[in-house]
DNA sequence: ATAAATTAACTAACTGGTTAATTAATGAGA
DNA sequence: TCTCATTAATTAACCAGTTAGTTAATTTAT
């Protein structure tokens, strides 16, 4: 038998992933609002209603896609300043395992942005999910840290001063922003996908010297 | 008699003014799929026919909002690249004008940041609008110049060298992520109205030395 | 036999959009 | 200046199609 007299996996075990990922293809190509649950079902080959039996409503379905993609990519980047390593090095490795990261799925960063200004309050949920209640918190005392970091290192004059805060829009806003207005760059500068790809690889190597540049005194 | 034997402003006039206006409202907080039209109309306080009586669809009804708003805000921060000033210059006065223009109505840069994401085709018809067809070409002439720009600071050795690609989407990311990401930075930085506020204020007075020492050689 | 997995068929509510009728400015002519 | 036809503005009621969600029956592994 299996695990606790709970009988699995009858006909098609991996139904519920099979639903999960085209849910997920279809609300980050519409958003929660646009999306329709028949479009889902038909693009994961099942019948609508296997979609309530998995996942109650509508609601719940693009909060567990949601909540897929935000642990998946959050934590990956979060990593970087998790180390015992300088600061510049951290940058460095931010920047690198964010592009590393998103680069596959380059649609993703511009969903989590999308959904979260029409839905602000999943942001809670989710960083619950991630830091484990009060997120809030855990936050405050990151950005802490961050601040002894960058004061010691204006105070040995490696570095300007400059506010944890400011500091961590910007380095976000670096790395996030290109993929987020990826579609503006491409008619703008008329980027196909390729073209994209070497303007990451770029941006890549030259993105840390950038930030920490800026970051001279 | 009034132009051209045309009738005008019969009853309430303003009424298409106050449609767009509720239009405006709703559409930038629930975007186009999560919009109904009749909340619109409620929050016009109007009849859902006049919505289809001034507007035909909800999508030309969307577009008009999306056009509007985006026109609204592009021409004010292009201005700044027009002029011939310095690049120092010009970078400063991107920064503030930017800053200046949204920090007013904060949901617009990720409304339509949100909106481009599920509705790239609309980039085209904006783009067009603002340059006046042919949108790539006026914006390789305007990558090109800025090439020039960043080539001859870059000769005298008043700059590091620079991809114009890389320079501008550095800039734009810097000052259009705060915005986008707003619902981010107050749960996560907890920043309500007020410190949000005292976050512009600094960064509107930093992020031009930013960029500037990011650039420096 | 049992219980999970899956489906076809259905429904009740809602959606964007239409229609036909009503109201009220406007300008022309008597 | 007083009709009066004309035309725009506005509404209530309606419609057809779609939507998320349900149900009851069927299949299938154990």
């Amino acid at each position: 038998m299996t695990s606790a007299g709970r009988p699995r996996a009858k006909r098609d075990s991996g139904t519920e992933a099979r639903i999960l990922e085209a849910a997920r293809a279809v609300f980050v190509r519409s958003g929660t609002g646009g999306a329709r649950m028949q479009e889902i079902a038909a693009e994961a080959g099942v019948n609508q209603a296997l979609l309530h039996y998995y996942f109650r409503s509508k609601d719940q379905l693009a909060q567990a896609v949601f909540r897929e993609l935000g642990t998946r990519i959050v934590p990956s980047i979060l990593g970087a300043f998790a180390s015992d390593d300088s600061l510049d090095r951290k940058i460095e490795r931010f920047v690198h395992a964010y592009i590393d990261a998103v680069r596959e799925s380059p649609f993703i960063p511009g969903y989590i942005l999308a959904e979260l200004h029409f839905n602000p309050e999943r942001l809670t949920t989710l960083a619950e999910q991630i830091t484990g209640s009060d997120p809030a918190n855990a936050m405050r005392s990151f950005v802490e840290r961050l601040r002894v970091d960058l004061n010691q290192q204006a105070a040995i004059g490696a570095m300007r001063s400059i506010a944890p805060e400011q500091f961590l829009v910007n380095l976000i806003a670096l790395c996030v922003f290109p993929f987020a207005a990826r579609p503006v760059l491409r008619l703008l500068l008329g980027q196909d996908d390729d073209a994209f790809s070497r303007f990451l690889d770029e941006r890549r190597a030259e993105l840390p010297d950038f930030i920490l540049n800026a970051l001279r005194p």
